[in-house]
DNA sequence: TGATTATATTCAATTATATGCATATACTAA
DNA sequence: TTAGTATATGCATATAATTGAATATAATCA
């Protein structure tokens, strides 16, 4: 866990919306390619980067692999840790992937769904207008 | 001063150590190159970069560009500027460049030094055996 | 077993970064 | 003004990073 390497991952936007997302919780790779709108491609690759430099880790849950923070590497870099949640606070792009990510969990959404029709859930986290959804 | 901007531009060994060095002082360009065996014009440009950042700032001193860490970064990002300083503790290649920068600053040579015969000055700080130097 | 699906990886293209050399610019001093 | 010097910058090049599309791998389920 070289802190030059730390700084090369957390020096890419895409890679601190997905870092945002995650200090609310471990997601699977199909949430965050849905909620911030990228190929699974990237996702994928970004998500083990950060892993690589010993960000994040991973557990594979049946076919899904989740993702979350590392509590090794917060305790070994509390400091940064503190400093990255408050710097994000103030940027708008990833205020903005919160809500998203509010709307995903608050519409009780699972990987099934993004299995079964991703597209219903995409345009439903794009709707402005609407917060609340019924079940199924 | 984005706080992305400043990841990427602290994901770089060379800025590092230069900043290493700033963090004991205000430096000029001549004595970076020298002391961190750098050219010239990549002393200048990863220079450029961190002030770019917003993380050193400079002063021109009649023909010479002082850098020094810009106080506005301190204040504004200090969760990570401690973190920075703390970390650099246990780099071996930032020890060392401490080293040099400490014979450098004990052998008290000036710019006019380097102009005269940077060479001779780069002798002295290679040398493990001699921690001392007569005046002039 | 065979079809489906989630994630990772390869490939190719594009873009960004780092670097040395040569030169431009800005300043000093004779 | 001219010569010399410190720093910045343009150019060329090498290396690394980012990305989408296609494919491989690993797991699930019928």
């Amino acid at each position: 866990m070289d802190f030059i390497e730390i700084f090369k991952a957390l020096g890419d936007e895409n890679r601190i919306r997905i870092l945002n997302l995650l200090i609310r919780g471990e997601l699977c790779v199909c949430e965050i390619e849905t909620v911030l709108d990228m190929t699974q491609s990237n996702a994928s690759r970004h998500l083990n980067k950060l892993k690589t430099s010993g960000i994040i880790t991973s557990e594979k849950k049946s076919q899904w692999v989740y993702y979350r923070i590392n509590n090794n590497f917060i305790e070994e870099n509390n400091l940064l840790y503190e400093y990255i949640k408050n710097k994000m606070d103030e940027k708008t792009q990833l205020k903005r992937d919160i809500e998203r990510l509010k709307k995903f969990k608050e519409g009780n959404f699972t990987c099934e769904h993004l299995r079964n029709d991703k597209s219903q859930v995409f345009k439903y986290l794009q709707c402005q207008c609407d917060n609340t959804r019924n079940e199924n």
